[in-house]
RNA sequence: GGGCGGUUAGCUCAGCUGGUAGAGCGUCUCGCUUACACCGAGAAUGUCGGGGGUUCGAAUCCCUCACCGCCCA
């Protein structure tokens, strides 16, 4: 049965696909020869609920080239897929549909019950992505499908692995170690998911906000002169004030101040640092009084240069009053809601009334009085203070925000300046972002003075605010029990092993980000207040002492006759997938595949997950089993749309994968994934560019058809290299050798691109374009059997080089195009010594081709109509020429369109071509315009002329001629020649046209 | 503000350790020559972001400025 025309990827796909697993060509060690390396690489697990885009097609492509070309190669390779659980997404998803069904939610079906459901979620998920990796072509091993929360509680019974302990092990030898610690610390806390999440996991998005200016009265009504002065020490400003001037852009934080604090070298602050002043919010009779303090952090020359000092909501103010002993005072629930808990405010105040007091005195700024104790609270206590005022006890943050302006502003105690244009006070620099009464909500009368109308000084300006990266909702800092590994103990063997060049992470500036990020590294907070994931394995009794242990016997054991309950927090999903790679071979067990595959070989990913995961993977490997996880980190960049935009939905920009697999299947998109990944910079994902990459595979099918048509496949075994006499077949044996060794180098080196360009170049610049139509006459003549050889072998070649890029429509002309003893999966990737390169074949079949090139252009260029078959007069030929000519006569007169040769001088009226050693003529009589004619031979002599000029240029230089390396000086040498003898022969051409006028 | 990267043909990008710019797509002209119109033949197009420097020679190395992107504050 004939070949179709094209190749119908729809049809195909599924059933090469179905073949493949069929014949469990992916499964570890699969082609494996004896003697070679072992070849292993951990696909970046996925979402198990997620579904592809076009960052996993990217990634997979990449992945798939290497371990295709691998197991090619007879390596003893593996693959490994699975899936992540990952602990907010899944909960997120599974949440949403639960609330799309009408099904009771989270809270009312209580932990156990919930998280049934998330595995119910979880297996009807799973099999999306993984079909649809299956779709692009992936050769993973997917009977080995892990997944980061197999074996945990609760898990299906057909559930298989168990990544669980592995988990709980090494969480369990961390703690052992010392290296995971428990402690109330601010984090960044995610109100919608009401949990905590890492630093890593919160955007910080500039949005627009205001900044507010308030005065804090001085204790007792004191007073101070506030002076301002210029660079040079000039008096600009002077005034007596009762207060200090406050900036925050987040009024509702004020009711947990701990302190003001103003910068040591300012001297303006100095007279009143150590005295206490009042925070304007509450009720009258219970203000609290609070410190000023001088820290390093306020920066003097921003805002009023005071600082409010927030501990328990801010990581900066966090910091300064960890240094200054000021308590953090926590002010929301776990929704941001402002607390509703413990005692009546006025009770709460009097408390932190006393403990400023107590600081003052600790610090030497006050005389503790006769009878007055020590006052200190422990960390426990100072958090079950609720100072909010019971007016704002339960209210959302932004509305307590509201209602703490507005009080503010009533009470006369917001900074005032003059309305616009009016320019205002000196001191106070509203700056042209100054804006009356800012959000409509916060207007307030403007109160006269002095005749000029005044308003409460809110500026409106950009503000960074974090956002949770799946919540899209503005974190809280708060301050919370939360789980960490002290990652500065485990960072620097991770640093050593790159340093060391252990792991190798290209291109090499994302070893930059790596030393920068691990050198600055934070503790990693790895619990969260979810209930899908991996359970703490840490038990508390009543006394709230810890017992970490693998299960609750053993914590039991540990803690003989004590009540103990689990902490029910659950890791970071990135804790359990920082173990993938040991994880998933099966440790703690000491299994085969773990000495086989571990180390791995290669980590494709992208650059974005380099400290969520990659850097984790490092420090955790190496704290584990004290070994890297990977021989070579490939990084690459984010793929964008084709105008460089990121792919969003709602953009509506997002070009789906599958949708391009359908429409042009896989092959081309992985193909044009291949030829995107250059190292470095953003990917932008054009469709022209996927349909030209399909276009390449048809034309390598029809390449194919051909052949068929011509019986070439005709009893056609695999084998080895033929061994011809045409020199047009010697010379694509060469050229497939060159690129072959192309391919090779450019596959070490992580280059796709190159070795995708270098195939693409091959297959349809060389095979198509000249190959096969050399063929056409050859097929006539004597060579017609050693030719057919040589193709079969050549697209033998191309199919084999081009699998790894290409599976699907090159494992289908394999098996239509002969009798084949293996899969094209498992076909042995050729080794082509460069013997097969035969360098006068070479330099003939250049002589030929560039000379076909020239006369179809020359012809073109002045019209001579292309149907016609013109005569061809050679007017000079070295004996070289005269050889390469006749040898290969019949290609050049069908390709160039010939009709007779003859040698003889050129007649007048004909078109000129220069070849190296040789000149032709085309005699064309009354069918070509002469003025035409000549201004292209003048256009072709410019050109040359301006080459020689440059070449003479140089080589005129004796500065050039003595430093230049002497290759090039010949280089330059033989060009120029080469270039004068072209230019002399379309000189003498011009002349013989100038004589007919 | 700190760090990293980018700025090359209309578009998207290559261009290694300095030797004088390339590929795909798009554009234009011609063509149904029995593998392929998802095709063939031909053509056009760039003071390689600006300025300075090193060098016989710079898209490539150094400095500087401008703009863009990413990461971290």
């Amino acid at each position: 049965m004939p070949m179709e025309k094209t190749f119908n990827a729809a049809e195909a796909e599924a059933r090469i696909s179905q073949r493949w697993l069929k014949a469990r060509a992916f499964g570890a060690g699969a082609n494996a020869k004896p003697g070679r390396p072992a070849f292993s690489v951990m696909i970046p697990p996925p979402n198990v609920t997620g579904s592809l885009h076009m960052g996993h097609a990217f990634n997979n492509t990449l992945q798939d080239i290497l371990v295709r070309w691998h197991r090619m190669k007879g390596d003893d390779t593996l693959w490994q897929p699975g899936t992540d659980h990952a602990g907010i997404a899944t909960q997120m998803v599974t949440e949403r549909e639960m609330a799309a069904n009408g099904e009771p939610s989270r809270r009312e079906m209580g932990r156990e019950k919930f998280t049934a459901r998330v595995w119910q979620q979880k297996q009807k998920s799973r099999g999306t992505i993984i079909g649809q990796l299956q779709r692009l072509g992936c050769s993973c091993d997917w009977d080995r499908e892990a997944f980061t929360m197999s074996g945990a509680p609760g898990a299906p019974a057909d559930e298989e692995g168990n990544f669980h302990d592995a988990v709980i092990k090494v969480f369990v030898d961390l703690y052992n170690k010392g290296l995971i610690y428990r402690g109330k610390r601010l984090v960044n806390w995610d109100p919608h998911f009401e949990t905590a999440i890492s630093d890593l996991e919160v955007e910080n998005i500039e949005v627009p906000g205001h900044m507010w200016h308030f005065k804090y009265p001085l204790a007792g009504g004191e007073t101070y002169e506030y002076v301002e002065k210029d660079a040079d020490g000039n008096v600009t400003f002077r005034e007596v004030r009762n207060y200090i001037s406050i900036a925050t852009t987040r009024p509702e934080t004020m009711l947990g101040d701990g302190a003001v604090a103003v910068h040591p070298s300012d001297e303006r602050y100095a007279p009143i640092v150590g005295k206490l002043c009042e925070i304007p919010v509450g009720p009258k009779e219970h203000r609290r009084l609070i410190p000023i303090i001088t820290d390093e952090y306020p920066d003097p020359t921003f805002g009023s240069g005071a600082v409010k000092i927030t501990g328990a909501h801010d990581f900066n103010d966090y910091a300064v009053a960890r240094r200054a002993g000021i308590p953090c005072y926590r002010l929301m629930d776990t929704r941001a809601h402002m607390r509703a808990d413990g005692v009546p405010y006025a009770e709460a105040a009097k408390v932190a009334q006393r403990m400023s007091r107590a600081w003052l005195v600790a610090k030497g700024y006050a005389t503790p009085g006769i009878a007055e104790q020590p006052f200190t609270l422990s960390e426990a206590e100072i958090d079950a203070l609720n100072l909010v005022p019971d007016d704002l006890r339960g209210l959302d943050r932004y509305e307590a925000r509201k209602r703490v302006v507005e009080a503010i502003t009533a009470e006369g105690l917001a900074v005032m300046v003059p309305a616009p244009p009016a320019k205002p006070r000196p001191g106070l620099d509203p700056g042209p972002l100054a804006e009356p009464g800012a959000a409509a909500s916060d207007e307030v009368p403007g109160q006269a003075r002095d005749g000029v109308e005044m308003i409460p000084y809110v500026e409106s300006k950009p503000i960074m605010q974090p956002f949770g990266d799946r919540s899209k909702v503005v974190i809280e800092p708060m301050l919370t029990d939360q789980w960490f590994v002290d990652t500065a103990k485990i960072v620097e063997p991770a640093l050593e092993a790159v340093r060391s060049g252990r792991t190798k992470i290209i291109p090499p500036s994302g070893e930059k980000t790596y030393y920068h990020w691990l050198e600055n590294i934070e503790p990693w907070c790895i619990s969260r207040q979810l209930w899908w994931g991996h359970q703490i394995p840490v038990w508390f009794d009543e006394d709230g002492n810890q017992y970490c242990a693998e299960n609750e016997a053993a914590a039991q054991a540990m803690a003989p006759g004590r009540k103990l309950t689990r902490d029910p927090d659950v890791l970071d999903t990135w804790f359990s997938s920082g173990l993938w790679p040991i994880g998933t071979l099966g440790w703690p067990e000491p299994t085969e595949e773990l000495k086989k595959y571990f180390p791995t070989s290669v980590l494709v990913t992208g650059q974005d997950i380099l400290f969520f995961w990659v850097a984790r993977m490092m420090m955790m490997q190496l704290a584990v089993v004290n070994d890297v996880p990977f021989r070579t980190v490939y990084l690459h960049g984010l793929v964008r749309d084709a105008k460089g935009k990121k792919m969003s939905k709602s953009l509506g920009n997002v070009i789906d994968p599958l949708e391009i697999i359908d429409e042009y299947g896989a092959d081309a998109l992985r193909f044009a994934n291949a030829a995107m990944a250059s190292l470095g910079g953003v990917l932008k994902l054009d469709t022209q560019r996927i349909a030209g990459y399909r276009n390449f595979g048809t034309k390598l099918w029809n390449a194919c058809r051909f052949a068929e048509m011509n019986g070439v496949w005709e009893g056609h075994a695999t084998g080895p290299a033929p061994s011809p006499g045409a020199t047009a077949n010697k010379w694509i044996i060469g050229e497939t050798a060159k690129t072959l060794a192309e391919v090779n180098e450019s596959l070490e080196n992580f280059r796709f691109d190159t070795a995708a360009d270098a195939l693409y170049k091959f297959v349809w610049g060389k095979v198509c374009d000249w190959y096969v139509e050399f063929a056409k006459p050859l097929f006539d003549g004597p060579d017609a059997e050693e030719t057919r050889k040589t193709m079969a072998w050549v697209l033998d070649q191309s199919m084999i080089l081009l699998h790894p890029f290409m599976p699907f429509i090159t494992e289908e002309l394999w098996g239509t195009t002969g009798r084949r003893a293996k899969l094209l999966v498992h076909t042995d990737w050729p080794e082509l010594p460069a013997t097969l390169i035969d360098r006068a074949a070479e330099r003939e079949m250049t002589f030929v081709t560039t000379l076909i090139d020239d006369i179809r252009s020359a012809r073109a260029q002045v019209h001579v109509p292309v149907g016609l078959k013109a005569d061809l007069v050679a007017t000079s030929l070295t004996d070289e020429a005269r050889a390469a000519f006749q040898r290969n006569e019949v290609l050049i007169k069908r390709l160039a369109r010939i009709d007779t040769v003859t040698e003889g001088a050129a007649p007048k009226a004909s078109i000129a071509v220069a070849a190296e050693g040789a000149a032709f003529a085309i005699p064309l009589e009354g069918l070509i315009d002469i003025a035409e004619e000549k201004a292209r031979l003048q256009k072709a002599c410019d050109r040359l002329q301006k080459e020689i000029g440059g070449l003479k240029g140089r080589l005129d230089n004796p500065n050039f001629v003595k430093s230049a390396p002497e290759d090039v000086v010949m280089e330059a040498q033989s060009n120029l020649e080469a270039r004068v003898e072209e230019a002399a022969k379309l000189q003498e051409a011009l002349r013989r046209l100038s004589d007919l006028g």
